[in-house]
DNA sequence: GCAATGATTGACAGTCACTGACACTTTCCG
DNA sequence: CGGAAAGTGTCAGTGACTGTCAATCATTGC
């Protein structure tokens, strides 16, 4: 079984374990116990016991990274960043899809803790696009990107999908709209 | 002795621990030992490690919290933001605060994990400020603002100033023309 | 086949953040 | 003065994580 299926596994059943008794009430040992493991192979599969339910925010994180390459140089950065978080749309549109991240979602949000890893996980993400749309704006003639407002527009768009987001695990079909309506509302004037 | 002085007291010498050997490699067992109390009263004064670290935070939210309260109701939530951010403009101009908020800010850095926990009060702010931003415009008349759409605004000006204050680091002079350029930049047309 | 080799694992001990319980002292107040 | 309240130290315990070491398992070259 090649790393990366003991992860889906251990992933899966701690999720379960999670769900059902919370997050900081859910030791690894118990994990463990329940993957059929040790505690100390857990940690040679997740460095922490945050990983194992924000793991799959690194999978898709690298995604968009993939996806905001992939757009036209000569594209507003806003632009670009809207269609790098078309994933999530798609994701959020699968109902199945919609009710597993909003169950994972619910444990993120249950502890301020795993909510602050996440936050950290989300700017971590910020910079390296940053990174690729500082690195785009150079490769353009005639278009020196100032990088400090280059980085809050990023994070302004994430702003705006962080309030999509949080919004959308009330109204859990609305996640689209709201999106497309905070993009619009802060939409920057050209970076050039 | 009061108790806020007592907290100043640990603060300012875990500061100095921190500074000379990092935030992770100094134990709490150190710093009580260095204050001069048990471990246990330690964890009386704060609630964790973290805590004396971002303790200062807390009150500077508060401050925030409260110059938002105090702009005028009909101003545009952009401005009133830009006014609320005022004190930190200030702090950073007196050069003895800019040192010690700088090697704070290295603190933090420096420790992924210190660093996420300071992101989550950063997010705890701007949902408190959302809040009275909200309440501020369902009390003025013809005006139904899309709390999304708030959240999101606010989530923006704070990227703006998030990036102010990481340029702030390396060219320690141009916070203040940072944070204008970047808000000026992601200016969102009126909410109303 | 088989032996050398490298990767995977479990067992164990240890560190560190944090908590609860209890006893002791100091301070405050009637 | 006496007794409640507040602050403190000690001790024991939990839970996340790490280092170490020996055993096992799979791979590869012969």
């Amino acid at each position: 079984m090649s790393r990366r299926a003991v992860q889906s596994r251990i992933a899966r059943i701690a999720e379960e374990l999670f769900v059902a008794k919370g997050f900081e009430e859910t030791t690894v040992d118990e994990i463990a116990a329940a993957v059929g493991m040790s505690q100390r192979s857990f940690f040679r599969y997740f460095a922490s016991k945050d990983e194992v339910v924000l793991d799959s925010l690194e999978r898709l994180g690298l995604e968009l990274a993939v996806r905001l390459e992939a757009r036209p140089l000569d594209e507003a950065e806003w632009d670009s960043l809207r269609h790098a978080f078309e994933p999530i749309v798609e994701r959020l549109a699968d109902p199945a899809m919609r009710e597993h991240d909003a169950a994972v979602q619910k444990i993120v949000n249950a502890s301020p803790r795993l909510f602050a890893a996440y936050l950290g996980r989300l700017d971590g993400l910020q910079r390296s696009l940053s990174e690729t749309l500082l690195e785009r704006a150079a490769r353009r003639p005639g278009c020196a990107a100032d990088p400090v407002v280059l980085r809050a527009v990023v994070g302004g768009a994430f702003a705006c999908l962080h309030a999509a987001m949080v919004d959308a695990v009330a109204r859990p079909d609305g996640f689209g709209r709201s999106l497309d309506r905070t993009m619009a509302a802060l939409r920057p004037a050209a970076v050039c």
